[in-house]
DNA sequence: TTCTCTTGACAGAACGTTCAATCGAGAGTA
DNA sequence: TACTCTCGATTGAACGTTCTGTCAAGAGAA
């Protein structure tokens, strides 16, 4: 074992998986410390101040920041054909840790308004922020019909939902077998011809 | 005052707001009481024989079951120009009761497993189950284009998703000030003309 | 009296946090 | 080399508080 002294990035991980598991009151300083291999409780107080303080420490380093909208204007002009997969394939391939991320943060921020307030600005608003000015650019070059935008991103994001949900929490939701990319195509061809320009 | 005599009644009552306030975990025995005004928490366990056993009342208590789609049958043969209208502003007209019961119910669910069972098969799965009914008889019909019914029901709901998460727990994502009408509207109109037979 | 309901006091465990003591590696001195 | 001193890191024990759950005694109605 290579006997790791980055002692605080060892704390940081076993909280993260402890609030992520348990939530900030049912994850104790005891049972942070034993995932952390720590001998004593206490040793937690010579790197953090307090359990809070922890906490918010994890939640500060593990929040997901959507880099996949970073460059926005480079996408502004791509066919939604294209574009709208790319942003479904990049929702999904939310993985194992980002899951436990997910599970963290959106039950905490059901709780304290402060978290909810950091992950929607941090996350789906990002995203709807941006997508509102794809779609409402793609109106103007009219490859989309004249619709309100603001809806019609809370509709595409929306869609791909229920499927993130099974996947990641609620696997009775999965049960009918449908496959990410399934569901993927079939929402953008619904999306796309409900918001085709001619007819 | 009136004296309420149902002791069992008013306790559950506390224990549900406290329960959806603070979570299982952040609840007390003593501030059930004291929401409950009662003089002492041992009354609790005059009528419950311990807290996850008071906890489980009050989420079978208060879980929604959804009648919306009881009769089934009936509803089969609406054109979907009124029925999705109709399903999306059963789900806009949860209120505040519901929008705690919700969030007790989806925070616990993302901890324990048989919660989120529960839930799934006593909402989402229920309504996600008749939808796909429908749709496919609204397909066999030729009312609607030839598709994967278990894409388009999950598609539909999660269009309404994001606007009902704004509306009860992330106020920020509902800043831009749409109205859940307006949001139904054009969501039924994107499905439909998405899947439109002809074309 | 007898039964149902209610009470304050209490036990035992677990909680977050503090504390004094100790360890081991490195610097300074002889 | 050997001895001392320093200091960040670590430890086990203990603190005060809060938690769930128990108990014996009492109040009020039948």
């Amino acid at each position: 074992m290579t006997e790791e002294l980055d002692r605080r990035g060892q704390i940081l991980d076993a909280a993260f998986e402890e609030f992520a598991a348990k939530g900030f009151k049912g994850a104790t300083i005891k049972s942070i410390a034993q995932a952390a291999e720590l001998q004593s409780p206490a040793l937690i107080y010579w790197y953090f101040p307090n359990k809070e303080a922890l906490f918010r420490e994890v939640l500060g380093s593990r929040i997901p920041i959507v880099q996949a909208v970073a460059n926005s204007s480079d996408l502004l002009d791509l066919p939604p054909e294209e574009l709208l997969p790319r942003i479904g394939r990049a929702y999904f391939a939310f993985e194992q840790l980002d899951a436990q991320t997910l599970r963290l943060v959106v039950a905490e921020a059901l709780r304290r308004p402060e978290v909810a307030e950091m992950f929607v600005r941090s996350g789906p608003g990002r995203v709807l922020d941006f997508l509102k000015a794809y779609l409402e650019h793609q109106v103007e070059i009219g490859r989309l019909r004249p619709h309100d935008v603001r809806s019609s991103a809370r509709a595409f994001i929306g869609m791909l939902i229920p499927q993130l949900a099974g996947k990641m929490f609620f696997p009775t939701l999965a049960e009918d077998g449908l496959t990410d990319e399934d569901h993927l195509q079939n929402s953008v061809s619904i999306f796309l011809d409900g918001l085709r320009p001619d007819s």
